[in-house]
DNA sequence: CCGTGTGTGTGGCTGTCATCAAACAGCAGA
DNA sequence: TCTGCTGTTTGATGACAGCCACACACACGG
């Protein structure tokens, strides 16, 4: 019922954190891992285990309500819609080339090597799949406080 | 006096605008291609080019001045500050770990392989050098506006 | 059958921040 | 001086996120 979830938030980021919330529940959805019926962390344990206020995540639920991902049920918790539809195999090329061309962009005003970039990059995806081979909790949650 | 900058700003990526533009100034003085009183584009001129606000760059300038990396002069205009100091190289590579990182939680997500996900970096790395070999304006600009 | 407890989502109110719009003020060359 | 550039300031609007009290659903014990 509950597949094996990471949800990360960056506080310093400035991305809204419903909106963090909201692509990841979108990109899971995408990849597969939720899928329709799927019950998700309910408003209260979700906020409790980010640190974040149980308002933010009802928008970020509502939000996706409204855009067809998910269910809220009075009384019972919050599900993925029966009719959730995956992003097409474009859309998540789409959000991927953003997330991609960010960090191009940053990379390239930092005068920073084409393979030095590839390296932080295959070392952070790496970082990931350890991780989540080695997580055993039904639900992950990280928030990157950032230590400036 | 102005070398060739291309700043870029993503409207759907829900981080400020003024937050956008402070990044990219200070990540151009780190890399060294912006230096200490190199003269800025002038908060209309930015403003008009970038199809916001003015005083949206206000705030951009206002905020890289406090942070020491702007001096701006009634009349004259927005210039490097004198002892605007570059990125430490550890501070370097913690900005472009983090887009790094927001990269590689969207891949998980997704269900991408690794390999496909070093081809669109690959990709939008050298879309954007080729960029810049072709770019004869002192300054470039550009938005993203998205199309979903 | 009913009350109570604990889970769930709902809604109103408040403070802060990002953006925009428009009016204000300094500098320099014709 | 006048014109056209520059930065400066103030006020309005809307988004974001926090606090807090309320309402529904279900299970349990009387």
């Amino acid at each position: 019922m509950a597949p094996k979830l990471h949800l990360q938030i960056d506080d310093r980021s400035g991305v809204p954190v419903y909106r963090q919330m909201m692509d990841q529940f979108i990109y899971y959805v995408a990849g597969g891992t939720l899928r329709p019926g799927d019950q998700i962390p309910s408003i209260r344990e979700l906020a409790a285990a980010l640190g974040v206020n149980p308002t933010t995540v009802v928008k970020a639920y509502t939000e996706l309500e409204r855009a067809g991902f998910v269910e809220k049920r009075h009384g019972k918790g919050a599900f993925i819609a029966a009719n959730a539809q995956a992003l097409t195999t474009a859309e998540q090329e789409d959000a991927l080339r953003r997330a991609a061309k960010q960090l191009a962009v940053e990379a390239t005003q930092l005068h920073m090597s084409t393979p030095k970039v590839i390296d932080v990059v295959r070392e952070e995806l790496g970082a990931l799949s350890t991780d989540r081979a080695a997580d055993e909790a039904p639900v992950k949650f990280a928030v990157m406080n950032g230590g400036r």
